[in-house]
DNA sequence: ATACAAATTACAAACGTTTGCAAAGGAGAA
DNA sequence: TTCTCCTTTGCAAACGTTTGTAATTTGTAT
């Protein structure tokens, strides 16, 4: 079942293929007669052209890939449904590699990528040194960070402002009337989980209220997480009172929330909560969660047209304008799950 | 930054670019010596092989393409997640194509992916008479469907036995006494939809209980169907009676609780509900749902697995085993949503 | 030293395109 | 008719590999 070839499309018209190639991709002066019979052989003998050779020729393949942790999670599947709606619009299609969360998958994934020769990278990275894409950058293709972004100078990255989005956390529950906050952070190694604790500590300043460390428990964005430091804050409770929690991460939010109620306590009468990334506010079965939100329609979108500019620039040959970080806007979406102190 | 070629290797060390290739590829004899030399070298001026050059001489990808209606769904994400794991290991890498549930997306992308020359594809496709596929198919290359599979004879599918899956349900609910059983189904063109509705009455038959039409109500798997259906069914209680709803989606199984939350009745008091696909069992914030089971991640590695040996297989030149549609067991999650009637 | 087989290497074609350049074809003007 | 100029087409190289076959080197036995 091979299908037809450009050059057995030619013996059968007894043109030459580069005729029937010129024919085919419109670009060039080809006679209207000719152009025509080429097409109708083509469709007659079923014709399909081979992008691998035409990557190998013009070494471009039109094809970008997406380095993620966990494909699985709503807020990167958004993202890539969003990319991938972007970019098909002008040929490109997307190899997507999960990293199961580890650097050495990461660095697998961006060598075999790199043999590949995809036009350009998007990596919600797990490794912050940067170290693994090195070589890509210096490759000259387009690379676009996502969720967690190196602490390097020279690089594309399309995110939030997470400092901005605790605040928009902290603020909410001030305005409720609560100054004892708990909240359950990240690891001290991502950019994302630093930035979002200084946002919340930056926020409390703002308000004079002292940061106790003793209500900051560092989860690691798992449901068990938040699941173990709500009950570890609640145990403390006495010594260390707080009337309300903001966790930084969806999964963290749930676990927190199992914990409360298991702990007999009611949100919000007892305790306020504030979530992160909570996908279905206004879908939940019982209670809407009050949740700073991300826009990933955006951040894909985002990400997709830099990419297609950056590509497009490529071509041109003009230098490339200076590498940006596009910082969008968190929102708060309101639930049922903050109530006065 | 253009990378190293075999040629430039070749000319370097003063070898043929034959003797480079075989050293670099280790399938062939080679003296000991030259091999370590030109690994070497390779090493030093950091040799990268172009795949897309070996893809067109071996007129094989090393890609496979998942195509799906909804990336951003933890169903797909999870399965797709597993297959890139386990194809990956062997080489392998997979192009997302996102069709937005639409038909013509559908086309298009497969359009785009035959140009590409995948080695093979997997398919949850929203076009069931499987008229899209077809080309994909007569070429040879491995084709798997998950969740909708087209009701022709010659293919392979992975998928759960959803008849059975509703059988569980309702058999779940009858053993609680419930016997006025609604149920929220899907369109009656896709396979899956219309094989969970006759499930749920094979169920209701075995067990002497007639269905009952007017608690039968069709919905389009989104979050407001389960929700307006839902409100439908309540509204008709009073001539209608039913004392448990089981809903085929996770979207619509909310969506459905909303509207019972929103009436005033109480799950599992009032109410109990089998859902269908709730993938955070035992981590909502609250109240368990019982749920209706598909193991995402055994479908993935069955899909992974079905598909590498589909492709060795091409390789030995056997003659395709006949064609396996392989179906998996849902399972019963228990949650606290139903109650003895 | 000579011959022969085995081990190693080189040559060249092929995979299916694109594209610069040269060649051919045709039309109009001298 | 011949020349020029423009339009259309063909030739051939290139993209970076793999691989069958031929050529060379090496080792061993005579």
């Amino acid at each position: 079942m091979k299908s037809t070839t450009i050059s057995e499309l030619a013996k059968e018209l007894g043109v030459s293929v580069s005729t029937v190639s010129r024919a085919l991709n419109g670009k060039s002066v080809v006679k209207e007669d000719t152009r025509q019979m080429v097409l109708e052989a083509a469709e007659k003998y079923c014709y399909v052209p081979n992008e691998i050779a035409r990557s190998l020729k013009k070494s471009s393949t039109k094809t970008m890939a997406v380095v993620l942790p966990d494909i699985s999670e709503t807020f990167f599947g958004t993202i890539v449904k969003e990319i991938d709606r972007v970019v098909s619009g002008q040929g490109y299609m997307l190899i997507l590699a999960d990293t199961h969360e580890n650097a050495d998958n990461e660095k697998k994934y961006l060598d075999m990528l790199y043999t590949r020769r995809v036009d350009a990278l998007v990596l919600a990275t797990v490794d912050c040194s940067g170290s693994t894409v090195r070589r890509f950058m210096e490759s000259g293709a387009p690379v676009v960070f996502i969720d967690n972004v190196p602490d390097l100078q020279e690089l594309d990255a399309v995110t939030i402002d997470n400092r901005q989005a605790s605040r928009m956390a902290v603020e909410c529950l001030a305005a409720h009337g609560h100054r004892r906050i708990a909240v359950i952070a990240g690891s001290e190694k991502e950019t994302t989980g630093v930035d979002r604790l200084a946002g919340y500590e930056e926020a409390m300043a703002e308000r004079n209220i002292p940061v106790d460390r003793k209500l900051v428990a560092y989860g690691n964005y798992k449901w068990e997480s938040g699941y173990l430091q709500m009950k570890r804050l609640l145990a403390l409770r006495k010594e260390n009172p707080f009337s309300a929690v903001y966790a930084i991460s969806e999964k963290m939010t749930y676990g927190a929330m199992r914990a409360i109620a298991e702990s007999g306590l009611r949100v919000p009468e007892d305790i306020s909560v504030v979530g992160f990334d909570i996908h279905q506010v206004g879908m939940e079965p019982r209670q809407k969660i009050t949740s700073v939100r991300q826009p990933e329609v955006e951040i894909g979108r985002r990400v997709g047209e830099l990419l297609l500019r950056r590509l497009a620039d490529l071509g041109e040959k003009e230098d490339q304008a200076g590498h940006r970080r596009l910082l969008l806007d968190p929102f708060l979406e309101e639930g049922e799950t903050v109530g006065v102190f």
